[in-house]
DNA sequence: CCATTATGTTTTTTT
DNA sequence: AACATAATGG
């Protein structure tokens, strides 16, 4: 019976799916098959008489909880899969909160701040105690405390030892309360205020730990302090844990995340049994070897992983340099389309992978330019976007009028003649009432005497009126309805029209449709449950919940969001110094070398081919600099990548540096045209353009064009030339134009 | 109070 | 380069 679930598992996979008591971790490298392990496990326990009631499961993205109980639909009767308890650390603890939040005598229907609302929270305490917003920027503020409570450190306990210190406790102190008055959480306190529930009342902690008694959690090199806690609570003495990871692909310390926590897995759960998967069943030997010489170039592990596949070898890795970003995703788009036509790749078997959301832009470009399908995975997340943030905040202020964020984002929006003025006396009437900003609202109700204007008392009656209306129709009317009728009462569709030009309102409209689209999937649901379902859902989800694995498109994907994919076909973009390392991360060897995990795990998404990019030069911040392959290709085997061609003059320089120590550590990120040495043909910088518009040129690599136009960029000369294909920009000192009569 | 202009800021990475 | 907020003037 059970034999059908270990068919095609591995001796490892089998040992452990089968070690059902206990504490284990599992070391998964990457493409093991670990989501295979997890779910034939929960499907063996279930098998073995185990009630699926009492199995948790924490995964890292919703996603992968929806499809791992997808699965397990399949695998054991789907009456038992929907039992199961599967979701995220932030999704489990908003789930168990509204339910144990009042034991801390709080509401249950609190709504759950996103890091733009904790920013505009922030500024507002930073106005509040008369900060300079200049020396103490809300998002740098917010951050430390963010990374506090990750610590599970709260605002007494925070540490106090200079002026900044000072602040920032202050901040946090104000910041906490302000949060608790508009009956919010943000993301930190969904996770940090269920620790506390289970300090402070141990008789709820158990009442948790009888009905879990089988715990999953994946990604545990990513966990931060206050998760580990939790599941160290809830494992309790039974310490049914098994804990899946891989120290390799750990990404996330910039959020709290301790490798620690799963190389001290061993010291932390006693008799724990550890298990290596290393056999891949995703990419070839080439691509591993190369994953694998780069891993190996980092520090000392304390588990190392031989990971070994019998796919063969394959195709060498490729190495490609581009002339600047444009050339880079022209290279990746005309590479992609080749293999398409090819027959043996689709679009949606690609994928392009970068450091940072920027980068996107010119790969957006390129593969408008040749109609080849994408989808951009993040850059700004559509619940971030302003118009659905503002209808959005009509909807939490009908969930929760408290909500003050909310509040001040829409007290003036549509434009209603509630201006900064009326504002903020609103803020400094309320809080010499000592109420909330929507309870002196309802105060002007009263014949009590109001510091306002008529005039202003009438317009902020009406927004009052306006928000009852709503709250009054939530309990009657379907989500649909309800969001049509604040929809239609505001006129959004002519507030957008006025705000931005035709084409911009039409687009944003669009979004405000979608967001009613996606409110449709709640309406089945009993009418008071269902908004907020949709809040909490909305808050919670992430990008790559939505990435479509069914459309037929090149997914274009920052290298964090990528954990966990895999695609046949990879490009991995902007293998520079300054961006993988990324600036703001080379002085510091831990980060460096977080960098480098990130590089590796990039790699491992790959099934079959493997392309590695870098651009000469590139464009950021609306500048121009000189860039430096990454330091990590020189850990990696010559013979292991297939060489760039040489594609111009201006392929050389860099190249030739990269596997000869050169381009080491300690290089300065990216190179000042200054500093970078004699240059072979022209060791002055010109004073004045050499081409005018209208010159015939022949390049080596690209053939004959025209000049456009030339000028004059940091001591040399950038000319831009029409070819038959399309328009370059060159330096002319490395371009070896030749003028043609 | 609002529209226009000027200035400044941004780019890590995410729930 | 693109976007957001601040300053300025109507």
């Amino acid at each position: 019976m059970a034999e059908e679930l270990f068919s095609g598992l591995n001796p490892a996979q089998r040992r452990a799916v089968e070690a059902i008591s206990g504490p284990v971790l599992v070391l998964a490298g990457p493409g093991s098959g670990k989501t295979r392990v997890l779910t034939h496990r929960i499907a063996y326990l279930i098998r073995e008489g185990i009630d699926p009631y009492s199995i948790l499961a924490v995964t890292f993205t919703n996603k992968a909880a929806r499809e791992m109980k997808e699965r397990l639909s399949v695998l054991v009767n789907p009456a038992d899969a929907h039992a199961l308890t599967v979701g995220t650390f932030h999704s489990l603890c908003a789930r168990f909160l509204r339910r144990e939040i009042t034991h801390l005598g709080r509401e249950r229907d609190f709504v759950i701040y996103d890091s733009d609302d904790q920013e505009r929270l922030m500024r507002r305490v930073i106005r509040e105690l008369n900060l300079d917003e200049k020396k103490n920027p809300a998002r740098a503020i917010h951050a430390r405390i963010s990374s506090a409570k990750n610590e599970l450190v709260s605002s007494s306990e925070f540490p106090r030892l200079n002026y900044a210190d000072e602040i920032a406790a202050r901040c946090y102190e104000r910041y906490q309360n302000l949060l608790r008055e508009s009956n919010a959480l943000d993301f930190d306190d969904l996770l940090v205020e269920l620790v506390h529930i289970f300090e402070l009342f141990p008789n709820v902690l158990e009442w948790y730990q009888n009905r879990y008694q089988y715990l999953l959690v994946d990604e545990y090199q990513d966990t931060n302090k206050v998760q580990y806690t939790l599941v160290r609570q809830l494992a309790g003495e039974q310490r049914n844990l098994f804990a899946v990871g891989d120290e390799d692909q750990s990404v996330y310390a910039f959020r709290g995340a301790d490798i620690r926590n799963i190389r001290q897995f061993e010291q932390d759960y006693s008799d724990s049994q550890v298990i290596l998967l290393e056999q891949n069943y995703r990419s070839t030997q080439a691509i591993l070897d190369t994953a694998q010489a780069l891993i190996a170039g980092g520090g000392k592990k304390k588990h190392v992983k031989k990971l070994w596949t019998k796919n063969g070898v394959g195709m060498q890795v490729s190495l490609h340099e581009g002339y600047d970003q444009d050339e880079e995703a022209s290279f990746v788009a005309d590479e992609i389309t080749r293999l398409v036509a090819s027959g043996d790749y689709s679009y949606g078997g690609c994928a392009v992978m970068y450091r940072i959301n920027a980068q996107s832009r010119a790969l957006e470009e390129a593969l408008n330019r040749r109609r080849v399908p994408y989808q951009i995975v993040g850059g700004t997340r559509f619940y971030e976007r302003k118009e659905i943030k503002d209808v959005l905040a009509y909807l939490r202020l009908t969930f929760n009028p408290y909500d003050s964020v909310s509040l001040g984002r829409v007290l003036n929006w549509p434009g209603r003649g509630i201006g900064e003025r009326s504002e903020s006396e609103l803020l400094r009437w309320a809080a010499e009432l000592g109420v909330l900003t929507f309870q002196a609202l309802r105060e002007l109700e009263s014949d009590t005497p109001t510091p306002f204007t008529a005039r202003s008392k009438s317009t902020l009656l009406s927004f009052l009126a306006l928000i009852d209306q709503f709250i009054a129709a939530r309990a009657e009317l379907p989500l649909t309805n309800l969001i049509d009728l604040i929809l239609a009462r505001l006129d959004v569709r002519e507030a957008l029209v006025k705000d931005y030009d035709a084409e911009e309102a039409e687009e944003r409209w669009m979004n405000v449709q979608e967001l009613r689209n996606v409110a449709a999937k709640y309406v089945n649901l009993p009418i008071e449950g269902q908004l907020s379902t949709y809040l909490e859902e909305i808050a919670l989800v992430s990008e790559v919940d939505k990435v479509d694995g069914k459309a037929d498109a090149v997914t274009c994907i920052t290298l964090h969001q990528a954990k966990g994919l895999e695609y046949p076909a990879v490009f991995l973009v902007g293998l520079e110094e300054g961006l993988l390392p990324h600036s703001r991360s080379s002085d510091d060897p831990e980060k460096v070398e977080e960098e480098r995990r990130l590089l590796y795990v990039g790699m491992t998404r790959a099934r079959q081919r493997l392309y590695l990019c870098y651009a000469f030069r590139r464009l950021s911040f609306g500048r121009v600099s000189l860039s430096t392959p990454t330091r990590f290709l020189a850990d990696i085997p010559k013979e292991l990548i297939k060489q760039p061609k040489k594609r111009s003059a201006a392929a050389t320089s860099p190249q030739a540096s990269m596997f000869s120590g050169r381009g080491g550590y300690g290089g300065a990120p990216p190179r000042s045209p200054a500093s970078t040495g004699p240059r072979p043909q022209r060791p002055v910088a010109p004073t004045e353009v050499s081409f005018v518009s209208g010159q015939p040129v022949h390049h080596a690599t690209f053939g004959k064009g025209v000049v456009l136009s030339s000028r004059l960029v940091d001591g040399d000369e950038e000319v831009t030339v029409s070819f038959a294909d399309k328009e370059r920009k060159l330096l002319a000192s490395f371009a070896r134009l030749e003028k043609l009569a």
